[in-house]
DNA sequence: TCGATGTATCGAAGATTGTCAATCTATACT
DNA sequence: AGTATAGATTGACAATCTTCGATACATCGA
C-alpha cells in the first residue's frame, strides 16, 4: 500500500521489524531511506530541535541559525525529512510550519526494538 | 565515555533519546553514524539474516550468495556494521560467526521512540 | 505598487559511499 | 610442503550526498 504524504509516495513497508525472519529485499529498500533521512547530524537535530519547540513546531528560519547552515542547506534537508514521512510543513502566510511526525519516529523505532 | 569494540571506538551518546530537549550537535555526530549503518537494504538484511538465523549467527560466507554480492562487497557491509557496534563477530577456525548486539539495536530503537 | 522576507529550486564543487577485481593473511586438510 | 577456503584490505570507479551562491516564487507591510 502506497500512500500520499505532501506529494511524495512513502510506502507502508518502511517499518517492517528485523526480528520476524529474514526481510525480503523490498522491505529492506523500503526501510533504508527512512533511516537514512535520519542518519544525519544535522537532520538529528532537526528533528530534536522540532520536538524541543514550543508547540512542536518551528519555521526553517529559526533554525538556519543555531544549526549555522545556509538557508538552502535547511531547506534541503527539511526536504528529506519530508520525503520520508518524518516531518510535515504547513504553510501559514510567508512561514512553513515544520513538525514532526511521531508516529513515523515510533514506527521505525519499533522495527528496531527486539520484539522477543 | 568511550568504549573500545574490535579495535575501533563507538562512543556512549549513540542512543540519546530525540525527545528530552533539542541534543547537541556532539550527540548528533554519535547518534547518525549508527544510523547510517542500517541505513542500507544489504545491511539491514544482513542484520535481519543474522537475527533469524539458528543460533543467532552466521558466517560471513553464508550471506554472500543470499545477498548476490560478491566477497568483499559483504565484508565491507559486516565491518560498517562492527564499527557501528551493531553486530559482532567471533573468530572460530577459518569462520568468522557474525551475531547481532541486541541490545545496540534495541538503544537506537528506543532513542527514536517517543518518550512521553 | 514596491521592497522586504520566508522558502524552494537550480547548478556546481567537494566529500562520502557502494561495488568489485586483485591481492594478502590465516586456517584447515592432505 | 602444497593446496584450498574464509575473511580482510587495497585501489578504482560510478553514484550519491552535503553544502552553498544565485535565483525564482510567494506573501506581507508600507
Amino acid at each position: 500500500m502506497v500512500m500520499k504524504l505532501l506529494e511524495l509516495e512513502v510506502t507502508d513497508y518502511c517499518c517492517t521489524p528485523l526480528h520476524d525472519g529474514a526481510i525480503d529485499e523490498e522491505k529492506a529498500l523500503a526501510m533504508a531511506p527512512v533511516l537514512g533521512a535520519l542518519a544525519d547530524p544535522v537532520r538529528l537535530r532537526i528533528v530534536s530541535m522540532l520536538l524541543a519547540a514550543p508547540e512542536g513546531t518551528s519555521c526553517g528560519c529559526d533554525l538556519e541559525e543555531p544549526l549555522g547552515l545556509a538557508q538552502p542547506t535547511v531547506s534541503h534537508h527539511l526536504k528529506v525529512l519530508r520525503e520520508a514521512g518524518l516531518v510535515e510543513g504547513e504553510k501559514r502566510g510567508r512561514w512553513v510550519h515544520y513538525r514532526v511526525v511521531p508516529e513515523r519516529l515510533s514506527e521505525i523505532g519499533a522495527a528496531l526494538v527486539a520484539s522477543s
